[in-house]
DNA sequence: CGAAATCTTGATTGAATTCAATCTAAGTGG
DNA sequence: CCACTTAGATTGAATTCAATCAAGATTTCG
């Protein structure tokens, strides 16, 4: 739903566990396998949405195009995040693989049917779809009211913290990165060497999906934080 | 939440039909009524949710802020549109009175008490959610790829859907658009001129919060709109 | 009416884009 | 293994769109 759901790894271990699901419902089922090959595509746009997905290995990406071909990326969904759940039928945004990316498929219908019986379970989807929503609110004020140079650091920080380390490697491109952020690609080359001379990280590979390691203090010093009362 | 829910006229009629719920139980209870005076605060952002709100009268905005004061307004909420359903027990924005406003407060115990009982009432609150969030995927388009007349252009048409007609009066000042849009507000100013000049719009008043006359094509022209397959 | 707020318009600046040229890393095939 | 190609990244120079600075115009309100 063109939004992550990070791996939240407070949520009870349970049949659906594995989905970040607290139900105890034995209605998931319909399991399978699926790889993407790098840059092919999951789902489309407005295509009928007939599985839910996780990430098991690999990233995708989730975006909506204008009719001239700009692109606005709505979220990367990394190793454990779901997505692709809509609660109408049909898909919101287009999924692809960013690099080759491995996937769990469960049916949209398995859903469905236990919907109107295990309110466990629409809890769950409840938390799920807030939040996606909460991520899609900050990526507003991003897109809306933050500098090239605050938009990269957030990126940063963003998954050095979905991460869970401060050693990143990035699996996305640079023009995946700017499509994400509002931004063109060469502004965000610009704004990682910036970062790089203020300290705010540097390079351990210098190959070219490089291996980051970030100075979480600079970072959010060069990104804006959010006004808190 | 962030985001507005439109006043969906295909719900079901029912105890909760006024609230946009489907849901007949009778757990939604301490009804009350209040008014807002021209910018105050309805609820603030990290406050915690007590009430869920429903606008009668006026407008509301929402939004969130910058250490600096950059502001990025996520949603106005309209005549009827339901606010500040939290799923967590904290407000994500500040929600303010664009101008003198009044709404009938629910209190949120009564979703919560209810929660883990009535299926129906959370597939309605989903639904609730969903709206929010699709909302908000579609403004990122917006404010990450789209140009200051195109952005101003589909505010114009959103707020013509909304109140069903072409004839609009805006409630907010340029720069609550502003801050909408991520622009400016001279640059709000400079688009509104632009798209009279070009024949989308014209003014019935001139005073200033005028009432809007729109040409639905000509907007549709200069928005750029979402490619669709 | 006069004062304050809001809006519009003009002139200038500036941040990000665009255009263009390397540069680097990663294939590919002889 | 090395020349060659290709994709992606970086850097530089020029341009552009929106921001900023500033002045009026219009509306609202006490």
């Amino acid at each position: 739903m063109f939004v992550s759901i990070t791996n939240d790894r407070s949520l009870h271990p349970s049949t659906l566990g594995d989905l970040g699901l607290t139900s105890t419902s034995n209605a998931v089922i319909n399991l399978s396998e699926f790889t993407y090959k790098k840059g092919t595509e999951v789902f489309g746009e407005n295509e009928p949405a007939e599985y839910v997905y996780q990430v098991k290995t690999g990233a995708i990406r989730s975006y909506k195009l204008l009719a001239d071909g700009r692109r606005q990326i709505g979220a990367f969904h990394l190793v454990g995040d779901v997505f692709g759940f809509e609660n109408a039928g049909v898909h919101r945004f287009t999924a692809e693989a960013v690099v080759e990316t491995t996937a769990r498929l469960f049916k949209r219908q398995s859903f469905e049917g236990m919907a109107t019986t295990d309110a466990l379970l629409l809890c769950d989807l409840i938390r799920l779809t807030t939040r996606n929503l909460k991520h899609a609110e900050n990526h507003l004020l991003l897109l809306g009211r933050k500098t090239a140079v605050e938009k990269v650091a957030a990126f940063l920080v963003e998954m050095g913290e979905r991460n869970g380390t401060d050693n990143i490697a990035l699996p996305m491109s640079r023009r995946d990165i700017a499509d994400y952020l509002g931004l063109r690609l060469e502004t965000v080359a610009r704004a990682l060497t910036q970062l790089k001379k203020a300290g705010a990280l540097s390079f351990t590979h210098r190959n070219h999906r490089e291996i980051i390691l970030l100075n979480r203090e600079a970072l959010a010093r060069l990104d804006q934080e959010d006004f808190v009362t």
